[in-house]
This record gives C-alpha cells, sequence and structure tokens, in this order.
DNA sequence: GCGACAG
DNA sequence: ATCTTGTCGC
C-alpha cells in the first residue's frame, strides 16, 4: 500500500449537484475535511529513497461549449526528473457551468476520470486553479483531494478575489496572498521565474504551504507555469481537438485514451 | 443595485 | 476557458 488509496473512483454524477444551493452546500460539507499540512511527498513511503521516485501529476481541461464536450488530461512526471512518466486522458459532457467559487463541480468529473485511467496513483497532483484560497477555503485542488484522499494543491494564474504585493524580482521570492475579509494568509505570489508576473499557489489537501511552494518551484526550472500543467494543458487540448466534429451523444463519459510511457514533443 | 470574479 | 494579429526574443 503506497497511499491512502491504492485507486481512484469515478465520480457518480447521479448525485452531482445541479444548482449553485447545492454546489455550496456540498462545499460547506467537504470544508472541515481539508487537511492543510504535510510534508513534500511521499511521506507514507520511505522519502524518495531506495530508488523510488515521486511521481507528480498535472491535471487540466478543455471545453468546446457549442457541442457541450470537455476533455481533461492527467500527466504523470518524476519529481526530480521532470520526464513524463504516464499520461492518460477522459472525455464527458460538461458536468455544471462556469461559476467563480465552484469551479471544481465543472472540471473535478473529467479529471477524476483522467486520473483513474493511470496506471499508478500519484503522490502528489498539481491543479490549475486554488485549493484553500477560496471563498469557502475549498476550491477545486482541496476538492479534488477531499474526494480522492489524494494530497493536492493548486497553482492559479491571477489572483482572483484575494490580495498581494508583488514580492521580489528573483525567482523563488514570494508575498503572501491574502483574504482581505478575514485577514488570513490563504497562499503565497510565488516569483517562478525572474523578471515575470508570479504565480499563486495554495494548499489543496494534506500538504503545507511552505511544502506546496517548494514543489511548484521543483516544477518551474524554466517557465512561469509549472511543467505538470504546461503539459496537461498540451494533452488535453490534443484530445479535445480529436473530438472535432463528433456528437456530443455518444461521447458518454468515457475514458478516451491511457498511453503508458510516453515523452510527446510538444 | 452594480461590478468583480480560479478556468 | 475561448476567440484572435502581429510581434519580440531565445
Amino acid at each position: 500500500m503506497t497511499d491512502s488509496r491504492s485507486s481512484i473512483s469515478p465520480v457518480d454524477l447521479a448525485g452531482w449537484p445541479r444548482t449553485e444551493e447545492e454546489a455550496v452546500a456540498e462545499q460547506v460539507r467537504l470544508r472541515p475535511l481539508v487537511e492543510a499540512f504535510g510534508a513534500v511527498p511521499p511521506s507514507a513511503k520511505g522519502q524518495g529513497r531506495g530508488g523510488e521516485r515521486v511521481l507528480v501529476a498535472g491535471v487540466d481541461v478543455a471545453y468546446d461549449d457549442e457541442n457541450d464536450i470537455v476533455a481533461a488530461a492527467a500527466v504523470l512526471l518524476d519529481l526530480h526528473t521532470l520526464e513524463v512518466v504516464e499520461e492518460a486522458t477522459a472525455v464527458g459532457r460538461i458536468a455544471f457551468p462556469y461559476v467563480p467559487g465552484l469551479l471544481a463541480f465543472r472540471e473535478l468529473p473529467a479529471v477524476i476520470d483522467a486520473l483513474a485511467a493511470l496506471g499508478r496513483v500519484p503522490d502528489l497532483v498539481v491543479c490549475d486553479g486554488y485549493g484553500l484560497a477560496h471563498p469557502r477555503r475549498l476550491g477545486l485542488a482541496s476538492h479534488l483531494g477531499v474526494l480522492t484522499g489524494l494530497r493536492t494543491l493548486g497553482v492559479a494564474k491571477t489572483p482572483f478575489t484575494f490580495s498581494h504585493q508583488l514580492p521580489g524580482a528573483e525567482r523563488g521570492e514570494w508575498t503572501p496572498l491574502v483574504d482581505d475579509t478575514t485577514g488570513e494568509e490563504v497562499g503565497r505570489a510565488v516569483r517562478t521565474r525572474a523578471g515575470v508576473k508570479p504565480v499563486f499557489v495554495s494548499v489543496g489537501h494534506r500538504i503545507g504551504l511552505a511544502e506546496a511552494v517548494d514543489c511548484v518551484l521543483a516544477l518551474t526550472p524554466r517557465y512561469r507555469l509549472p511543467e505538470t500543467t504546461r503539459r496537461a494543458d498540451s494533452l488535453c487540448r490534443r484530445a479535445l481537438a480529436e473530438l472535432a466534429g463528433k456528437p456530443a451523444e455518444g461521447v458518454g463519459r468515457l475514458v478516451a485514451e491511457s498511453v503508458g510511457r510516453s515523452v510527446p514533443a510538444f
């Protein structure tokens, strides 16, 4: 047993929220289950010793609103070499409209399907968006963590409703991301590349904020965004493009593809 | 009431 | 997210 879960189960769409009220109620129910502490993975096994590599998954989704289709991708990387170990995609119908604060209900069903299609369970999942930095402290990264038991963190490209001072220009410098309604630090604005706009990192589940920032810096040797995010973004767009013209009916909610050990050039 | 608002 | 021209830089 490598993690608290040895496999990932798809969500039951029959019980998925259909209204904003139901969605908010679900966030309030899950919020107390978030664990905002934990070391850089893996903490369950031997700290990366003995040749055991740390597997980090990047997830992202792309939409075709015209045809009501969503394509998700999960790309597994070795945290130390940043090599792609495995990748998987899943497609389905869009499960919820885009509502700021309720993004998880739109993205998670497809994201979890893609993660479930991987042959291995990631030690950490990097999400495109927020975790605890959320009006009700349950952004998509935290939501995904609570639903699957996986360790997660969020990396967003904009400050959402929070405030921050610009961090120093050097890579690695950061400032707190603050919720002005409570004064608490909900994340950090992190400079992943010298002289380039910062990204916004927050805790998802089972990891501390400082540890989450360390992981993000390890995943950004060259670009502003983590390699996990870049890889997943590229893959889900390709997966969506391959569905060109196909009607939403029939797409259902099928795992479209699962490719092991591929290292695509992009 | 109005604007802002992760992706 | 998605649409969408040209442009600067490695």
